[in-house]
DNA sequence: GTAATCCCTATAGCGACTAGAGGTTCAAGA
DNA sequence: TCTTGAACCTCTAGTCGCTATAGGGATTAC
């Protein structure tokens, strides 16, 4: 009902520095100071703290969170932007799993064109991160 | 035979500042300069850098590219750690494979969670992001 | 009352660049 | 040979999402 910064932390596992930097990027709000200049939070702030981590964690970048956060406080708002937004992150998540799949294929190869044993300048490792053209397409 | 940095740029994909950059890194040697102090390249200098687009396009991080290049310039140093590099690479590459497929699984749950029409008060995706509780495991 | 622990602000650093300001040099055409 | 405009120079600051540190003040448990 009243929480230290400190307490927000432990309840959330968000270090203190990145809860106060959350506040100074407008995605917490302001909250009540003691009399001696400490923070004070309330269970609202925890929640929105706990949706923040898990937002975070599923790698949405900032800027979409703070789209969730305004739409969220428009509560008579069509819920189309929302589900825009996740449809959007999931994209992006496949897309980067696409291009570490061809990047896995490329540094397999490289890592396996070499049996040990040679001196640097004959390693097929090293020629094969020097040339691109040994590779089969783009990266 | 004597190139400008404009035209190491041209020739490799690597902007310009990006080519100071590395100097200033270490990365690449400084090179002659004219009378004038602009700085003028040669065929080694090129191979370098492509050297080093080619080891960032497959992902490596500076200090791997560094190792690698003080290798090559040991050239009867076993091959032994080049190879640890690429394989430790790979490893890295599949890891956030796997990472990215967990995130790809709760972000598909989530953005198919909600039929659209509401107003975002009722939007199951807003809840999903707000709750962990909601997902099947880690992420 | 005192000690230990917490909290405050402000600043700088991470990685790997990228952008801009403000000034100098080069190279091609007249 | 002169001029013009593109390319070059250095230096600084900004990107993203934090994290670490310094140098202090507040709170709390005993």
């Amino acid at each position: 009902m009243d929480f230290s910064i400190g307490d927000l932390s432990r309840a959330t596992g968000v270090k203190v520095p990145t809860i106060r930097y959350y506040e100074k990027e407008g995605l917490l709000e302001e909250p009540m100071r003691t009399e001696g200049n400490q923070r004070r939070y309330r269970n609202s702030d925890l929640d929105r703290l706990r949706f923040l981590r898990h937002c975070r964690g599923l790698g949405l970048p900032m800027p979409a969170i703070r789209e969730l956060i305004d739409l969220s406080q428009h509560p008579d708002k069509p819920c189309e932007e929302v589900d825009r937004i996740a449809a959007e992150q999931l994209q992006a998540v496949r897309e980067r799993i696409q291009r570490l799949k061809i990047l896995e294929k490329e540094l397999a190869r490289i890592a396996t064109s070499c049996d040990g044993g040679h001196p640097v300048t004959e390693c097929n490792v090293l020629k094969a991160f020097a040339d691109h053209s040994l590779c089969k397409g783009e990266h």
